[in-house]
DNA sequence: TACTAAATAGACCAATCGGTCTTTTTTAAG
DNA sequence: CTTAAAAAAGACCGATTGGTCTATTTAGTA
């Protein structure tokens, strides 16, 4: 990896947590500079604009939560384990992956009217992470671990809004209390449509 | 109602729209300015600075989400009705109450981790939000309604997550599907769990 | 080690930011 | 209608914004 690639990606590390905190309107490229510890005509150099930047910070963490989220997942073995990692893996944002919480719901809701770039990268986050839930349930229900008439799509879609709905609660309120109620119906669920 | 009393209210309503779709750090006084067709010197004579404006913005969205809610819902007889009712208010983010969506959403989002003074206005907003649906389940059960054994704050728990969640995808994805999936999943929950 | 190209620094820019203050206009009571 | 007080306008302020450009430093190669 060249010189500069490896500073391009220093600078998006960098500015993710900033980003994801403040959000891009509330980010300014000085916070940036403080950050990096890089003077304006350096970042610029990586950068056209700060936009362009943000573009990278967004898809930076959509992509670093994807994969921490699949490295847990494949530590697991039933698609049951799977599903109880994958709700697990939500289970504390105060103590998030990125600082600023669920770049999914910090970006998504930032970006709905006003920033179409980042919109539709977050659409496709969003969908992803759905679609990953389905295929757990799905291989679950053809490996017989769940029972077969189990609607895969339904629950996932549960599952997700759920999850993002009790991330929105316990960063405002500032404690998990009421996540880890959502996270045991989860797994009741879950429990409930197991085989025996 | 005074004069000053008129135009400081007028101004919060001009604004939430404004506030409410590009948040508090992408509003600018000048775009207070232009909806209000008012002059710099105008405004700052109701409010002693943007965060103040702010504010007030955000007790407004809540206060006028709060209302309409309960407007819609003393429409409504039985418990069950109110519940279905409390339900459907949620179920169209793409035409929301107030431009930009969910308030709670929005400030909760942007606040989190920058604005404490935003972060306690949105917290006792979810507060209320939670009982209020609690409120229902168990005036619904005291009535013969549902049946005694369900566990009222787990579900509103439940009910309140999955329409944050299901906002939050609906305005990402630009279309109320999946939400209406989610109305539906809830709707199924209640009728399991009304007597016959 | 010398040299060339890539990378960075930081002075600089116009525009915009939130906010102040004095002047002017509007309001409402006598 | 007069008048005193309240409300609003808009010129003005320093600070900060995103962004540019040239001089300088650093990195890699011959």
């Amino acid at each position: 990896m060249k010189k500069a690639e490896r500073t391009r990606q220093f600078i998006i590390e960098q500015s993710a947590p900033l980003f994801n905190t403040k959000g891009v309107a509330g980010t300014a490229m000085s916070d940036v500079m403080e950050a990096t510890k890089m003077a304006k005509g350096g970042l610029y150099g990586h950068f056209e604009s700060k936009d362009e930047l943000s573009y990278s910070v967004v898809d930076y963490c959509l992509t670093k939560f994807s994969d921490c989220l699949n490295a847990s997942l494949c530590r697991q073995k039933t698609a049951k384990e799977k599903l109880v990692a994958y709700i697990d893996f939500f289970k504390d944002p105060q103590n998030p992956l990125i600082d600023g919480g669920c770049p999914m719901m910090n970006f998504g809701m930032e970006a709905d009217d006003t920033m179409p770039a980042i919109k539709v990268r977050v659409r496709k986050g969003i969908d992803c992470a759905i679609d990953f839930i389905t295929g757990i349930i799905n291989d679950g229900i053809k490996a017989g671990e769940f029972i077969g008439d189990w609607n895969a799509n339904e629950f996932a879609l549960k599952v997700f809004a759920m999850l993002e709905g009790g991330t929105l609660i316990a960063r405002v309120k500032g404690n998990n209390q009421q996540m880890a109620i959502i996270v045991e119906m989860l797994k009741t669920e879950i429990e409930q449509h197991t085989k025996k």
